[in-house]
DNA sequence: TTGCTCCTCACGTCACGTGAGGTGGC
DNA sequence: TTGCTCCTCACGTCACGTGAGGTGGC
């Protein structure tokens, strides 16, 4: 069984974050865990919430957004509609990333563009030096 | 001459920006109007700065890193190290653009897959219901 | 006793958004 | 007087970073 609960320094090793957001995301409500004492036990659902977490940032969706979709989720009611709803808000948001992947490549090719232009004011910087 | 002056309204339109934004500016030393009284006259040198701010922006540059480039760009002593260093500078953006590009099309490829499973998951559930 | 890891405030950061309340000229 | 545009505080937002100061068990 992997039911084995984890340290708040365990659990940043393992899924590359800081203690400061271990701990926020559990006062935002996105992750519950146990106390021993003061110390914190992140359980097995933690992990697996953090997980969804991380994916749901780099998809970037807000914490509000990622805690309504575990809440979701998490109910485990997973009817078609709430399927459905969950799908619609997913489109959405690649819709969304696609745009701002053509808007960062447009700036990419803009600056490529400018970067040109500085090597060629260099460059006859440095003819005029030399003559 | 273009040496009329913009009214803070006629600068939203122009650069679609929010009064805020501009007022945000000035105060951070991006932007520096005249005053005619309370009132806040934009010239064209802050035109030609604003413009500059917007494309620092898209390219991902702090408002703080536009600040220094700006005063290196306005100062004028365009000798050869000062544009050294603003091509060596964006040349290390240009890098962290085309990295989180591809960050951005790894999350886009992963969205979308997980789309497709979410889209068989609905179409099973309209079988299941329809049998 | 010293170190280490954990903890809880609570203020700071970045780039503005968003009222609240007041002014000036048609 | 009413509207409109402009203004200045100053608190709010988002996702944490960053000390300050204190605790518990080897």
């Amino acid at each position: 069984m992997t039911e084995e609960v984890m340290s708040i320094r365990e659990m940043c090793d393992a899924f590359d974050v800081t203690p400061r957001t271990l701990r926020f995301y559990e006062s935002k409500e996105l992750l519950f865990p146990i106390r021993q004492g003061q110390k914190r036990l992140f359980t097995r659902r933690d992990r697996g919430r953090l997980k969804l977490i991380l994916r749901g940032k780099r998809f970037g969706f807000s914490l509000e957004d990622i805690r309504q979709l575990l809440d979701l989720y998490d109910r485990g009611d997973q009817q078609e509609t709430q399927l459905l709803r969950t799908y619609e808000i997913a489109r959405g948001r690649l819709t969304q990333m696609e745009q701002q992947r053509d808007e960062l490549n447009e700036a990419i090719a803009e600056l490529s563009g400018q970067l040109e232009w500085g090597a060629e004011m260099i460059a006859s910087f440095r003819k005029s030096a030399a003559e």
